[in-house]
Formats: C-alpha cells, structure tokens, sequence
RNA sequence: AGGGGCAUAGUUCAAAGGUAGAACAGUGGUCUCCAAAACCAUCGAUGUGGGUUCGAUUCCUACUGCCCCUG
C-alpha cells in the first residue's frame, strides 16, 4: 500500500514569556492556519491571569483549541491533551487549515509530534495511589529495590530520589507484565509523524528573565490573589493538576496563611525562571528544532515572520510562491 | 567629630594559626501518563596595605567601606 503523504504541523514554542502567542496569531493569519494551545495550565477555565492566557482580542480571530475547556477541578495529562490535539488537529486538516502547535510544554509537543504511545495502560489510577501511598510510609528505597528485581535497566536511568519516576516504571512493570526501559527505548526511535517545522523561539537569558519578573509583577496587579482565591472559593485545593500552576500554588499558600505575599512572590518568579531554564533544555534536545534567537532578528517580530514562512515553503508546509 | 561594632561566594550565614562549609541564586543535565511536575550535577569567596609567624584569610596595625551609639 502506498504510504500517506505526511500532513503539515507548525510548532511555535519556546520559554516561558517570550511572546510565543503574539507571535503564533501573526502566523496563523498569514499561513491559513489555526492554533492548539500546547499548555498545561491554559487548558482550565477561570485561571486566566495566573496561565497568561490569551484573550479574545489577542486571539484576533483565529481559532484556537485546547483553551478554557475544562473545570480546574478535572485532571488533565499528556494522555488527555494526545486525544484532544489530535482530535482539532482532524478538524483542522478538514478545513484544509494547517495546524499551529504552540505552546511552552515539550513533552506534550512530543507526545503529538512522535505520535507517542500511551495506550499500554487504562486510566485505572488505583495501583498508582497505592504505590504513592506506600512510599509515603515504608521509605521510597523500598520501592527502588523493588524495581531493582524487575526493571534493573530502569533503575540505572532513573535516580533513586526520583519517586515519581520509579513508581511509574513499577506501575508500567505491573500493569504490561514488561518493562518501561524496553518500552520508552522503543518510543524513542519513532521519527515525526508530520512533515512538521519545530520552531523555538529563543531570546537573550537575560532579557528572559527580566520578561518573566515584569510579567509576574503585572499579574499581581491584574488580581492574582482575587482569582486564586475565586478558585479556592471554588473547592480547589491544592493536590489538583490545576493547582500546581506556577502563581496558584504559590498564591494558594499564602491565602493558607503558610507564606507572606512577598515570599510567596519572590517564589513565583524564582520557579518561573527555573521553569524557563527547563524549557530550554528540554528543546536544546530535541533534534530537528529550528531555533530562532530574538536577537539575531532585532526582536523583530515582522523579520521573523518572514524567516518562519520560508522555511515552511522549503519544507512544502504551504505553497512555494 | 568622638566611641563601639562588622567586613568571608551574587545574597544570607558558618568555621578556622596549616584543606574555608551550607542554603538560596546562577549554570549544565535527566525526562515517553501529575511535566508550570519530579529529579540529578556543577561553577563560585576571606575588602586594601603593612607587621608578628615556618605558615595569616584567622592575631596586631593603618586605610577604606558599611552599621550603631553619643554630640
């Protein structure tokens, strides 16, 4: 049988706060394209000021998905946001659009990207909890040693400390009867599943950070405490997906009386530049990333437009003029 | 102006007549179902000039800077 051409799939990605969203509007209107927030925290509805989300102005009339369709009270994970890109990415294609990933969360970009499969588990999350639990009371060494019998690859690629980890690989040994190691090694060859131009959108360390520091500073004055504590009015609490937002959990623990204000914002910006930091080594290695420095384009947003569209007509994503 | 105190990493704080520790920041990395999460690694300092001493960053001294008190 012969092999589907690849369909075409923009990503716009890069930190926190370098201005992916102005940017991935500018494109979407130039190219026909519409927009799948990759974004943990955008997903929820009433946290707005704390995700930076776009508003509807800034939206400029292009579709975006995956933006304010759940309650902060719903989990949401690589798994949901798989199902849910794909299933815009359909009605994208079907309108003959093309599809502008973007967003700050490179492991879901992999997940749409390599088409990664997550389908070996259900969503039971009981065998999960208990094993949380169970490093809770006995120590997490006793479930290191315990993946140590069944999983010895596993344990050398992840560090004892990494509890998360180590409880995912002894679930994923649990519930598949094989081992994570063999299964993520398998993952790991996949190519792109699209004919896709990852853009990274990169600007100076420096100008970053100050960018992040101004940003929290706005939030704060835009009423992060009144939405924070709307939400906590709501029944949010702080073991919820959603509350471990950078700014909401923070927030959350000074309206628990736990941190001043001062600390509690000092905090924000701290991990919101650790986060940045993350992000960028997360992309640095990805392989086919097409980065694109600030500086090098005199943070000019209309020559990196221009630069952008080339590369998608090199790449056949849209039509050669 | 007089008296006292303090000067150690980017910051806050340890220690010591012989190798100066930590936390946080900074930097690099891991990541295939909590990823705005979790985890790992790493760079980096005794204000300046004299003196005592085998050896001073530590003791003495002058200078400089900062803080407190008195006027």
């Amino acid at each position: 049988m012969k092999q589907e051409a690849k369909r075409p799939l923009v990503i716009l990605t890069g930190p926190t706060a370098v201005g992916k969203s102005a940017l991935a509007v500018a494109l979407a209107k130039q190219i026909g394209g519409e927009i799948i927030s990759a974004d943990s925290m955008q997903v929820y509805r009433h946290m707005d000021i704390g995700s930076a989300k776009i508003t509807r102005e800034e939206m400029a009339g292009v579709p975006h998905y995956l933006i304010d369709v759940l309650d902060p009270t719903e989990e949401f994970n690589v798994v949901v946001f798989q199902k849910m890109a794909k299933e815009a990415m359909a009605q994208i294609y079907e309108r003959g659009h093309i599809p502008i990933l973007a967003g700050g969360t490179g492991f879901y970009i992999q997940a749409v990207l390599y088409d990664i499969d997550f389908t070996e588990n259900d969503e039971d999350t009981a065998l999960r909890r208990a094993l949380e639990e169970e490093a809770c009371r006995k120590g997490p060494a006793v479930l290191y040693e315990r993946l140590q019998e069944v999983d010895p690859a596993s344990c050398e690629k992840i560090h004892r400390n990494n509890v998360k980890r180590v409880i995912r690989a002894i679930e994923f040994y649990e519930k598949t009867g094989r081992p994570i190691s063999e299964h993520n090694q398998e993952q790991r060859e996949r190519v792109s599943f699209y004919n896709d131009a990852y853009f990274v959108l990169e600007d100076d360390r420096e100008r970053i950070y100050q960018r992040i520091e101004a940003r929290v500073d706005l939030m704060l004055s835009q009423g992060l405490v009144e939405e924070v504590s709307a939400l906590r009015k709501m029944g949010c609490t702080r073991d919820m997906v959603s509350m471990q937002g950078l700014g909401y959990k923070e927030i959350l623990a000074y309206l628990e009386g736990e941190l001043s204000l001062e600390e509690a914002v000092y905090r924000i910006k701290r991990d919101t530049r650790h986060f940045a930091k993350r992000q960028l080594t997360w992309f640095r290695r990805e392989k086919e990333v097409i980065w694109v420095d600030k500086e090098k384009f005199d943070q000019s947003s209309q020559k990196i437009l221009f630069f952008m569209q080339e590369i998608l007509r090199e790449k056949d994503i849209i039509l050669q003029k």
